[in-house]
DNA sequence: ACGTGGTGATTGACACGTCAATTCCGGGGG
DNA sequence: CCCCCGGAATTGACGTGTCAATCACCACGT
């Protein structure tokens, strides 16, 4: 594996093909990711962060959670939680009120516009993601996904130890 | 095509399978992108957008580009460049300039500083686009995540037509 | 010559993310 | 008692992105 050299100087960067590839697919999962934002958007005036703490709050025993569990269940740091919370306690989706039990701990809740609006985006925005990925590939094709997405998942984590650790 | 009732209801909503693939999918090339984007820094002190700014100055002939013409060969809208580019000319990446020729054309050219940043940028990049992307795949998972991105653009192409428009 | 409409580019307002402080508070040592 | 530590959460500063004005200037039509 450790080969002599002239390969390994080449081994080491991508060729043009792969290249190619790499570019097509960071490209069209971003214009994904956009396309689907801003259905989200235009459909239900929610963002997709809205949606992921609209969602976890909702499937929460009394639709209420402390912060710090919401943050680590939908994998965000505390600060970016605190700061998307602040805005959306603003538009009136959520509410956040001491705990009685913690010190310094802060419980989130849904208010009922917040579920409300939950509930008329869930089934536009699951439509959305068959429409615009899963109708898009064959059965092949959506297995391959998830496979692929394994795979890059299990590299990251392993790689990503050294540098970002988590 | 126009199935009777029973199915229909079902067939506009992914199964929990399909959901499951879509979310590891979509959060994984997130999680890809971020750790890119953060390498990206650590080690140029660049962004994904200055890289793509960098990436056409330095290819264009006299590594300079009107602006408009830049932003649709790199695929963003005006106002968004012109933003970037407001920050990348206070870091001395790029200079602006009155065009001779087009009234109202602003040229945008490459500083030494900035060719020179592109450059130890470059080796770097590509090493880690390899290092996280081709090598967590296959060659078979390769060449099928180029596939599933073309199936994907294609998808996209045609139905984003009513939406946004393009 | 004077509106009127384009086109090219910038600006402002605001949402979103990250990183580095900072605040609040509840324990231990000394 | 006081000080310092450490966890929970917030805050501020700043880069980034989008959308909707706005600006500058040309062309043109009557």
């Amino acid at each position: 594996m450790t080969e002599a050299t002239p390969e390994r100087r080449r081994r080491q960067l991508p060729t043009a093909e792969e290249l190619r590839i790499w570019r097509d697919f960071i490209e069209t999962t971003g214009a994904l990711n956009s396309q689907l934002t801003s259905r989200l958007q235009v459909e239900s005036s929610l963002s997709p962060g809205d949606y992921a703490v609209l969602l976890a709050l909702s499937e929460a025993p009394d639709q209420q959670m402390r912060s710090s569990e919401l943050a680590s269940h939908i994998g965000w740091e505390r600060s970016r939680l605190s700061h998307h919370l602040g805005r959306m306690e603003r538009r009136g989706l959520i509410r956040r009120q001491e705990c009685p039990t913690v010190p310094r701990g802060a419980e989130v809740l849904l208010t009922p516009s917040g579920a409300e609006a939950f509930r008329r985006a869930t089934v536009p925005h699951l439509r959305a993601i068959r429409e615009l990925f899963v109708d898009a590939l064959t059965p092949d094709q959506l297995r391959a996904a998830g496979e692929i997405a394994a795979a890059l998942r299990a590299h990251l984590d392993q790689r990503g130890r050294g540098l970002t650790e988590r």
